[in-house]
DNA sequence: GCGACAG
DNA sequence: ATCTTGTCGC
C-alpha cells in the first residue's frame, strides 16, 4: 500500500519540505501521541473546517458557533497555493497548512473541532482530524461523507441509528444516520474525544441538514470566499 | 499484479 | 475537491 502512495507522487510536490515517504513517517509519530479517551465536560464553542479548490488554490474557512444553539460567532478564512496532491491517506498534508492558518485569525478559541475528514478511521490511524486537533491542541470529532477504510453494515433508516465501522478486530469508528432516510455519515474520534462521545456530539449538531451545523457552514463559507 | 481509495 | 443540466421528490 504505501508502495503504491510514494509511487503515485515521487515526482510530484511536497508538503513543508516533506516527500509523501516522510509523510506517512510523521502521521505514525504523531498518532502515537494521540489521546482519545479524554473526557471533557462544558462546551461553548464549535468550530467547522472546511476548504475548497481551485486551479491549485485553496480556501480554507473556518466557522466557530455557539454550543449548543449552533448559532454562528465568527468566520475566519485564509487562501493558500497548494502543490501537495490528493492521496488517500494523506490528506492532512494538502489540507492543514491552509486550515490552520485560517484557524490562527481566529479571536475565538473553540473547545471542540469538527472536521470534514476521518480521524481515526485512518490506515496509520491518524486522518486530518487527528493531524488539526494535535496541532492545535484541541479536542477534534472526525465526520467524513464516505468511507475510507474499515467495514460496515447499512444502519436503520431513522436518524440516530448507527453502527460499527470495523478494521480487523477495532472498531475504528461508526456509521452514523444523521436525519431519516439520508446517507450515513463516518464518525470517527480525532482528538481528546472518546467515539462514543463523539457520535452523542455529532447527533446534537446535526439540527435539520445531514452535516451536522459546523461543517455546513463552513463548507458553504469555503466556497463562498472567492 | 489487480483493485480500493477521506477531500 | 472540481468539471456540469436537468430532473425526481417533498
Amino acid at each position: 500500500m504505501q508502495q503504491t502512495v510514494i509511487k503515485k507522487v515521487k515526482n510530484t510536490a511536497f508538503y513543508m519540505g516533506m516527500t509523501p515517504g516522510e509523510a506517512v513517517a510523521l502521521q505514525r509519530d504523531m498518532g502515537a501521541a494521540v489521546v482519545t479517551d479524554s473526557v471533557f465536560g462544558s462546551i461553548n464553542h464549535v468550530a467547522g473546517i472546511d476548504i475548497s479548490f481551485r486551479a491549485g488554490t485553496a480556501n480554507a474557512a473556518v466557522v466557530v458557533l455557539t454550543f449548543p444553539g449552533m448559532k454562528v460567532v465568527e468566520t475566519a478564512s485564509a487562501r493558500k497555493k497548494v502543490t501537495f496532491p490528493y492521496i488517500p491517506g494523506l490528506l492532512a498534508f494538502r489540507e492543514a497548512p491552509v486550515a490552520l492558518e485560517a484557524f490562527a485569525r481566529l479571536s475565538t478559541i473553540p473547545d471542540l473541532l469538527v472536521v470534514d475528514g476521518h480521524g481515526l478511521a485512518h490506515p496509520r490511524r491518524f486522518g486530518l482530524a487527528c493531524h488539526l486537533g494535535v496541532e492545535l491542541d484541541i479536542p477534534s470529532i472526525g465526520c467524513a461523507k464516505s468511507r475510507l477504510i474499515g467495514q460496515w453494515r447499512e444502519p436503520a433508516r431513522r436518524k440516530g441509528s448507527s453502527t460499527r465501522l470495523i478494521a480487523g478486530e477495532e472498531v475504528i469508528g461508526r456509521v452514523v444516520r444523521t436525519r431519516d432516510d439520508v446517507k450515513p455519515v463516518f464518525i470517527s474520534a480525532g482528538h481528546k474525544v472518546s467515539l462514543k462521545d463523539a457520535v452523542r456530539l455529532v447527533l446534537r449538531m446535526a439540527t435539520k441538514y445531514r452535516l451536522p451545523e459546523p461543517i455546513r457552514h463552513a463548507h458553504i463559507a469555503a466556497g463562498h470566499f472567492w
